[in-house]
Order: structure tokens, then C-alpha cells, then sequence
DNA sequence: TCTGGGGTCCTAGGACCC
DNA sequence: TCTGGGGTCCTAGGACCC
């Protein structure tokens, strides 16, 4: 609600940070900030950080300069000063994998990151991520704020205490894990037509199984069979740590409440 | 560094159709 | 009968984010 008060045009990410466009705000960026520290501070005696820039890209990694209750503001001309010559997991989307595989390739900072070219970042990542590299580094990002969603899948998955064996136990955790996505599924009106199903064995190694069904659902039996069947295409020749059930190609019921 | 849960997006390969 | 191209759908796995 502070947030809304600046702005309407607000991306939540998580529970704890958001995206602001505070382009066509007639005041000034302190002023602004101003608002928001204390407009939050007082609702929750919780300081925060703040970025401010050109697009969602550079915001958040200016927000994360100054840490804790700072602000930063990035412009256009802070590319070459400010962002190059930050270590590459600093950009968003690069994870610790993608980042091995840069140092391997001698890669260090961003800045080292934009002195590669299109062609070899797309020929190492792929088309849609060595593209994102590309223009990550050199600090261009369009995308708009995303103000409104819509839920692609929801899922389920628990961790056992002890590795089990027990099929009784594993069927048992899907069925529970089958109920409570229905349950999501049918608070939110949606029905499903792909069931997943996600098993992580105890030396970590992680298999998935999917079925699609028929038609669209949202009966806790029907998909529950489809999880099952997926089990049914698992060797369980080793004890099981995880069991996860997630439900994709979603469909939204309207307000009218259809039979399921 | 190794901890868990709920998400998103991407890629590769196979099946199937025209 | 064989080869090949293009499109779509589905499955499995991987990387990343908060």
C-alpha cells in the first residue's frame, strides 16, 4: 500500500521487493525515496534499499550497491564506471553455473562479459540466453513492468527426514501432495491438463515424469491417477530424499463456476 | 556452501502431420 | 519407397530467481 501510494505501476517480485516506474512522476528521485523509506519504516520499522535507474535490469543491481537503508542511482552514463567493473554474478540471470563457466573462459567482471561478441556468447549459450548476456552486460533491458499475471503451474514438493524405499510411503506423499495442489488449484479456479511429477533419489540425481491427460482438470482423483502413472514409469532401484507433484498447461475457469 | 520450497523459462529430442 | 522440410505437441532435464 506505501507503494501504491507513489505509483500504480508496480511489479511485485517476491515477498520483499518490487519494481516502481516513477517515470511520469513529477517529483524529484530524493523526494520520492523519501516517501518510500518512511512510508515503510513506519508501517513496519524495516528500512530498505533503493535503486534507481533507467530500467528493471540496472534498478536492481544498483538497489543491491548500497545495502542496507542505501539508494543508488544509475544513469545511462554509469555503464562503463559502475557496472563493468562489477563480478559477473552480479547480473541478474547469471547463477553459479554460468558463472564457472565463465571464469572458465577467463571472464570475470561484466565488463570482460560485453568484450565478447553475439555470435560466440549464442554459439556457448544458446540463442535466447547468449542474446540476454549480450545486452545484459552492456546494461540494456526493455522489459516492461509486469503489473499483472497469470499463474503457469502450481506445485508441491517435501524433503523426507530419512531417505525412503517404502512405495507405500512415496504413494501416500503423492496423493498428500496431490490434494493441497488441487486445493491451490481450485481456490484460484484453474484446472490442469499436464501432471508432473519430480523425484530426487538419495545421491541427488533428479528425474521427472509428465503425463498429459485428455482434457482439463481439476479432480484431485484424476490427477492423482496421472501422478501415479508417472510413478509407475520411475525405477525406484534407490531409497527416495524428495517427492515433488506439479501441475502445468493451465487452464482459468471463469467467474461462473463450471463443473470440474 | 550446501538448505528447502515454489516458481519461471529454455533447450533438445522424438512423435506426428502435411 | 525414400528423403527432406516445416510446424506443433509432448517429455525430460537444467539453470535461475526469491
Amino acid at each position: 500500500m506505501v507503494l501504491l501510494s507513489i505509483t500504480t505501476i508496480m511489479e511485485d517480485v517476491g515477498i520483499d521487493e518490487a519494481f516502481l516506474d516513477i517515470s511520469d512522476e513529477p517529483d524529484s528521485n530524493e523526494a520520492i525515496v523519501e516517501r518510500i523509506k518512511s512510508g515503510i519504516y513506519e508501517k513496519t520499522g524495516l528500512t530498505c534499499s533503493i535503486g534507481i535507474a533507467p530500467n528493471k535490469l540496472l534498478a536492481k543491481i544498483a538497489s543491491d550497491m548500497q545495502k542496507p537503508n542505501g539508494m543508488t542511482v544509475f544513469t545511462g552514463d554509469d555503464i562503463e564506471k559502475k557496472l563493468w567493473p562489477l563480478p559477473i554474478r552480479k547480473l541478474y540471470g547469471i547463477g553459479p553455473k554460468t558463472e564457472e563457466h565463465l571464469k572458465a573462459m577467463n571472464i570475470q567482471t561484466i565488463g570482460q562479459l560485453a568484450s565478447l561478441s553475439m555470435e560466440s556468447l549464442i554459439k556457448r549459450f544458446g540463442h535466447s540466453y547468449g542474446y540476454y548476456l549480450y545486452e545484459a552486460a552492456r546494461g540494456i533491458d526493455e522489459s516492461p513492468l509486469v503489473t499483472h499475471w497469470e499463474p503457469k503451474s502450481f506445485s508441491r514438493e517435501t524433503t523426507f527426514q530419512v531417505d525412503v524405499k517404502d512405495w507405500q510411503v512415496i504413494a501416500r506423499t503423492i496423493a498428500e501432495l496431490t490434494k493441497e495442489i488441487v486445493s491451490d488449484m481450485s481456490r484460484r479456479h484453474y484446472r490442469a491438463r499436464t501432471i508432473n511429477l519430480k523425484i530426487r533419489f538419495d545421491d541427488f540425481r533428479t528425474i521427472t515424469r509428465a503425463t498429459t491427460i485428455e482434457g482439463y482438470s481439476g479432480s484431485e482423483e484424476v490427477i492423482r491417477k496421472a501422478a501415479f502413472a508417472c510413478l509407475k514409469r520411475v525405477e525406484l532401484a534407490r531409497k527416495v530424499r524428495l517427492i515433488g507433484v506439479r501441475v502445468t498447461n493451465l487452464e482459468k475457469l471463469e467467474k461462473v463456476s463450471l463443473p470440474v
